[in-house]
DNA sequence: GTCTATAGTTCGATAGAC
DNA sequence: GTCTATCGAACTATAGAC
């Protein structure tokens, strides 16, 4: 995968992250060639000397690009985490917020399906190695040293990716008068506590 | 709003039902009209009879009457459900999954928006009277009643509707032995007791 | 590397016959 | 109510000058 992506250019740099930028927003269907174009202040057509592949190849590029930063900053504020479940479940939601926004069920359900059915099952698995595995890892860690009851950890990582996504989105419609990063600090606490008063 | 929704006249019901299952299932920009024409089993330009205004208002009155009937059905399960917030949290889960798979995210940043930013600003208050508030006030209720802890309740009830499109849009994708139903209950167990063993 | 020009499609929408 | 035919706009992509 992502032969090309090991040629970091710079000017294919720049192309990739207006790319990134658009799809992420606004979903592969609603941004056009021009739209990447103008952001890259260049005519539509002078487009495809970067994406000779034409817009499906350069869509693909893009997440091939993100998943794997997605997986590298992952394992990286893993390790520097305190070794808690608490703190570690911390620093991945700020680095998940801290990323530009992303509408994982989008991609697979709206973006990937109209690149072709077989893309949006290879997208589910990106996904899964990329941001599930990490999580689910230290889940599982914590479920072994006797912290966590038992739980399918997948379901928590997955938990915690659609509130992420969830709280990024409700920063974003200004409603709160909370940043996303410490809105997810409160779901974190809420998922390991739960809501039940228990003071008795 | 939907002076048009108040004639259920039967044909046009058919033409909304085609127009919402396609809209929820691809999103406003992927579908077109030939689609929607299509699964109805007439030719492009027929479907301007019966949806004059064009393709956007079309999507407006989907949504519309998808809202109310969001609305409705949420009262009916929380009066039918036995008074405790455990079995009304099930409740709306149970309903919300029983419903055709809506990405509430995806609707308000990728549809509306491109419509226009004030039917986003528009379509987000829609989701906030339908299905925010009705679930708000049942955590409400049970903080009153003692049961539940300080937390900001809109929170809550913002998280279990992104839970419900996460565990419903996870079902698809078919990882897991466990329907979303049944998923959905694990994680109203989650979020009542927490993850935390309190076995000593 | 970027441009203009354009081929080839597809889309939303309208006109008019039946 | 549904059809055929078609217009104008927007989109992907290519060709070729500079």
């Amino acid at each position: 995968m992502a032969t090309d992506t090991l040629e970091i250019s710079e000017s294919r740099a720049r192309v990739l992250d207006a790319a990134e930028k658009l799809f992420m927003e606004r979903g592969y269907a609603s941004v056009t060639m021009r739209h990447i174009a103008d952001a890259l202040g260049m005519k539509q057509a002078a487009l495809y000397y970067h994406a000779p592949n034409g817009k499906e190849q350069l869509y693909r590029e893009v997440v091939n690009r993100h998943m794997s930063h997605q997986r590298q900053g992952l394992e990286k504020v893993i390790a520097a985490a305190p070794p808690t479940l608490e703190a570690q479940l911390s620093a991945i939601t700020d680095w998940l917020v801290e990323q530009a926004p992303v509408d994982l069920m989008r991609m697979v359900r709206s973006d990937a399906v109209q690149i072709s059915e077989s893309y949006a099952q290879e997208l589910i698995q990106q996904v899964d190695y990329a941001m599930m595995q990490p999580i689910t890892n230290i889940i599982r860690a914590a479920q072994e040293r006797g912290e966590v009851r038992r739980i399918v950890p997948e379901m928590v990582s997955g938990m915690l990716l659609a509130l992420t996504n969830w709280a990024v989105y409700f920063d974003s419609t200004n409603r709160f008068s909370i940043t996303s990063k410490m809105m997810m600090r409160q779901v974190i606490e809420l998922m390991l506590n739960g809501m039940i008063e228990r003071s008795v």
